[in-house]
RNA sequence: GGAGGUGUGGUGUAGCGGCCUAACAUGCUUCCCUGUCAAGGAAGAGACCGCGGGUUCGAAUCCCGUCACUUCCGCCA
C-alpha cells in the first residue's frame, strides 16, 4: 500500500516513490490529450499529469472531473521534464503520474471561487463558511491560531500552570456588559448567565490553592459588534497566587516575545523589554490608554502659551479648567478647505466642539500662517507655539488644536492621531510595538448614578500606598491594574486583586452596593475570601486580537472559524431562530414581542 | 439607538437620466487542442440592476421608505 502524503510536501527526493494523495481539484487544465490536475489539500498544491497513453482509464475519469471534486490519487512521483518546472509552487519540480485515479465525491460548481484570494461578499462567505475556509489564507489563519494556542499551552505548562475548565452556565452578576441568559427548566423563572469572563471563578481557584491557573476560555458579552469584537470571543485567562504585578508582566512579556520570535520571525519587536507608560502619561502623550507607538506625532500641550490669548476658544477653554493641545501634521499645510473641514468633522464625532488649525508657511524660525486662527497670535507667539511641537516643524506643515476638558481633548486628538498615522503612512507594518500601560485609576465617578464605578472590576486592588485615598479622595486612587498593548490594540489586561476584607468592603461602599446587594451578588466571593485567600492577581489576553496581529488581519471574523455578522446572526445555521412552543412552555417562558418585529421574519 | 458606505448574471466589477434589448472579467456548458501551470482557441447559456413607493415623456441611474451586509459613534467592568 502506497504511503499517504500531504500533497504540498512532495519534493525531488520523493521521485520514484509510489504515493497516495487525497484532496480537492484546485483547477484542471485539459490539453485535449494530456490533462493536468492541480490537487489541493491543507498542506498545499501538487500537479497530477494524466497521459491517455499511460493510463486510459485515469484519463477518462479525469476528463469528467471538475473543480472541487474530491480525489484520491495513487501514483508515482516523477521529476518534471526539462523546461516545465513551476517555480511558483513548492512542489513545482515534481508531478504525480497516477496508477489509480479515484473520484471520492463530485462537487457542484461553488457559489464563489476558493482557488484565489479575490474579495467575496461577506454574506456569501458567512453563508458558505465551510467553503470560505477552504481558501488558503483562511486555512493559514486557523493554522496560526492553533500554533498560538499550542505555544501558550506549552509555555504555561513549562512554568507550572494548570489548565482548568470553568462552567459556561454561571450566575448572572450584572455589571459591565450585558449578559447572555439561559433559562432554567428546573427552576421556573430563573436564569443562568454565560460568563463575560471566568473572572470570579479563577479567583476562587486561587482560594482553592491551585496557585497557577490558565484557561483558553470562551467569553460572552451581549454588546454591539465591531471589526475587532464578536459576541463570543476567546481569552487566554491567567491567575496566580503569591505574586506581584511585576511577576505577571514578566510572564506575559516572555510569552508574547517568544511567540512573536517563533511564529512571526519576520516581524521586529519595536522595543524589548516592552516600554511602560503610566495611564496618565499615555493619555497625555497619545490621547488614549492603548497607544500605537509605531509612530510619533505625540500630543503637544500649548495651554501655557495660549492661556492669555485673544483667541477666546483657547483662553476660554483654559479658564474653564480645560486645556489646549495639538498635533503636528507634517506636509498637510496645503490641505484644501474641504480637507480641513474633513478633519474638523472627524474630531467632532468624538466630542470636540471644533478643530483650530494653523497652516504654516516660510522658514523655520520665521514661520507665518494665513489661517483664520493666526490673527490672534503675534509672530513671536506663533514661533513659540510652533517650536513647542519640536525643531522639525517647517513651512508646509499643519498644526491642529483642540481646546476643551482634558478627557475630550485626549479622545479627539488621540483618535485623530491614529487616523493621521494611517493616512500619512507613518506606520511600519513590519513591527510589533508592544508596551505596557499601568497605574490605571481605580474608580471613576458615575454622575448619573451618583456613585463610584470600578474602572477595571470591583475586585481590583488599589495601590497599597493609595488605600488611604479611598477615605479622602477616591478619584485619585490608582489601581494595581495593567494593560498590554500592541500596535494600538489592547491585547491583555489584568490586575492584582483585593484579598483584604476591609478594603473590599470599602470598595463596595464607594460603589454604593448595599449589604444585601453585595451579599446577593458577591456573597460567594466574600465568603470564600474568609477561608484563607492568598494574595493573587492575573491577566486575560484577547486571543482573537492576538491572532489578528499574528496574521496581519484587520478583521476578527478572519481569525474565527464560524463568526457572526454585525447583527450577531449566524448566516450559516440561521441562528438565532424561533423555537418550538413546547420548548418555551417547558422553560416557563411566554414571549412579549415588540409589535413590529416577529421572529423568523428576516428578509 | 445614531451616522456613513455598499447592494447590477454564480462570483467580482463597469454603467450613475434616453446610446442599456445592461458591458467586462472570472466561473459554468459544448467543441478543438499531448507539457500546461491564472493554459490557449471557438461557440453558448446566464441579471427585468436588494425590495416597496415616488419624480419624469423616459429610472439600474434622481428622491423617499425599507431590508441586508459592512465601517464607525454610543455600548463593550
Amino acid at each position: 500500500m502506497a504511503k499517504v502524503y500531504p500533497a504540498g510536501e512532495l519534493r525531488l527526493e520523493n521521485v520514484g516513490e509510489e504515493v497516495t494523495v487525497n484532496g480537492w481539484v484546485n483547477n484542471r487544465r485539459d490539453l485535449g490529450g494530456l490533462i493536468f490536475i492541480i490537487l489541493r489539500d491543507r498542506s498545499g498544491l501538487v500537479q497530477v499529469a494524466i497521459d491517455p497513453r499511460d493510463n486510459p482509464e485515469a484519463h477518462a475519469a479525469a476528463s469528467d472531473v471538475r473543480n472541487e471534486f474530491v480525489l484520491r490519487i495513487t501514483g508515482t512521483v516523477r521529476k518534471r521534464p526539462e523546461g516545465t518546472i513551476n517555480d511558483k509552487l513548492p512542489t513545482g519540480q515534481v508531478e504525480i503520474v497516477p496508477n489509480k485515479f479515484e473520484v471520492l465525491n463530485p462537487a457542484k460548481p461553488l457559489p464563489f471561487q476558493v482557488n484565489d484570494n479575490s474579495e467575496v461578499d461577506e454574506l456569501q462567505r458567512l453563508r458558505y463558511r465551510y467553503l470560505d475556509l477552504r481558501r488558503p489564507f483562511m486555512q493559514n489563519n486557523l493554522i496560526m491560531r492553533h500554533k498560538v494556542t499550542k505555544y501558550m499551552r506549552d509555555y504555561l505548562d513549562e512554568r507550572g500552570f494548570l489548565e482548568i475548565e470553568t462552567p459556561i452556565l454561571i450566575k448572572s452578576t450584572p455589571e459591565g456588559a450585558r449578559d447572555y441568559l439561559v433559562p432554567s427548566r428546573v427552576h421556573p423563572g430563573e436564569f443562568y448567565a454565560l460568563p463575560q469572563s471566568p473572572q470570579q471563578l479563577k479567583q476562587l481557584l486561587m482560594v482553592s490553592g491551585m496557585e497557577k491557573y490558565f484557561q483558553i476560555a470562551r467569553c460572552f458579552r451581549d454588546e454591539d459588534l465591531r471589526a475587532d469584537r464578536q459576541p463570543e470571543f476567546t481569552q487566554l485567562d491567567i491567575e496566580m497566587s503569591f505574586i506581584q504585578q511585576e511577576d505577571i508582566l514578566q510572564l506575559i512579556e516572555g510569552l508574547y516575545t517568544g511567540m512573536a520570535q517563533t511564529l512571526r520571525p519576520d516581524k521586529k519587536i519595536l522595543q524589548s523589554p516592552f516600554p511602560r507608560f503610566s495611564y496618565d502619561e499615555s493619555m497625555a502623550r497619545y490621547g488614549n490608554d492603548k497607544p500605537d507607538i509605531r509612530f510619533g506625532m505625540e500630543l503637544t500641550d500649548v495651554s501655557d502659551l495660549v492661556k492669555d490669548s485673544e483667541f477666546k476658544v483657547f483662553s476660554g477653554a483654559i479658564a474653564a479648567g480645560g486645556q489646549v493641545k495639538g498635533l503636528h501634521l507634517p506636509g498637510c499645510g496645503s490641505y484644501s478647505r474641504r480637507e480641513l473641514d474633513g478633519l474638523v468633522d472627524f474630531v467632532k464625532q468624538f466630542g470636540a466642539k471644533g478643530l483650530a488649525y494653523l497652516q504654516l508657511e516660510g522658514e523655520t524660525g520665521s514661520l507665518t500662517s494665513k489661517s483664520p486662527a493666526a490673527k490672534f497670535f503675534s509672530p513671536e507667539q506663533l514661533q513659540a507655539i510652533a517650536q513647542k511641537f519640536g525643531p522639525e516643524v517647517k513651512g508646509g506643515d499643519l498644526l491642529v488644536f483642540v481646546a476643551d476638558q482634558p478627557a475630550v481633548v485626549a479622545n479627539a486628538l488621540g483618535r485623530l492621531r491614529n487616523e493621521m498615522g494611517k493616512r500619512l503612512n507613518l506606520i511600519n507594518q513590519n513591527i510589533f510595538a508592544f508596551c505596557w500601560v499601568t497605574d490605571f485609576p481605580l474608580l471613576e465617578w458615575n454622575g448619573d448614578e451618583n456613585r463610584w464605578d470600578a474602572v477595571h472590576h470591583p475586585f481590583t486592588a488599589p495601590k497599597p500606598e493609595d488605600v488611604p485615598l479611598l477615605e479622602t479622595d477616591p478619584g485619585k486612587a490608582k489601581a494595581n491594574a495593567y494593560d498590554m498593548v500592541c500596535n494600538g490594540y489592547e491585547t491583555a489586561g489584568g490586575s492584582i486583586r483585593i484579598h483584604n476584607r476591609d478594603v473590599q468592603t470599602k470598595m463596595f461602599g464607594l460603589m454604593s452596593y448595599s449589604l444585601e446587594d453585595t451579599q446577593a451578588r458577591f456573597g460567594h466571593m466574600l465568603n470564600a475570601f474568609e477561608y484563607g485567600a492568598p494574595p493573587h492577581g492575573g491577566i486575560a489576553a484577547g486571543l482573537d486580537r492576538t491572532i489578528m496581529l499574528f496574521t496581519d488581519e484587520e478583521n476578527i471574523r478572519n481569525v474565527i472559524a464560524f463568526p457572526k455578522t454585525q447583527s450577531a446572526t449566524d448566516e450559516m445555521t440561521q441562528a438565532p431562530s424561533p423555537v418550538d412552543q413546547r420548548q418555551l412552555k417547558e422553560l416557563h417562558i411566554a414571549l412579549a414581542l415588540p409589535p413590529e418585529k416577529k421572529p423568523g421574519q428576516a428578509n
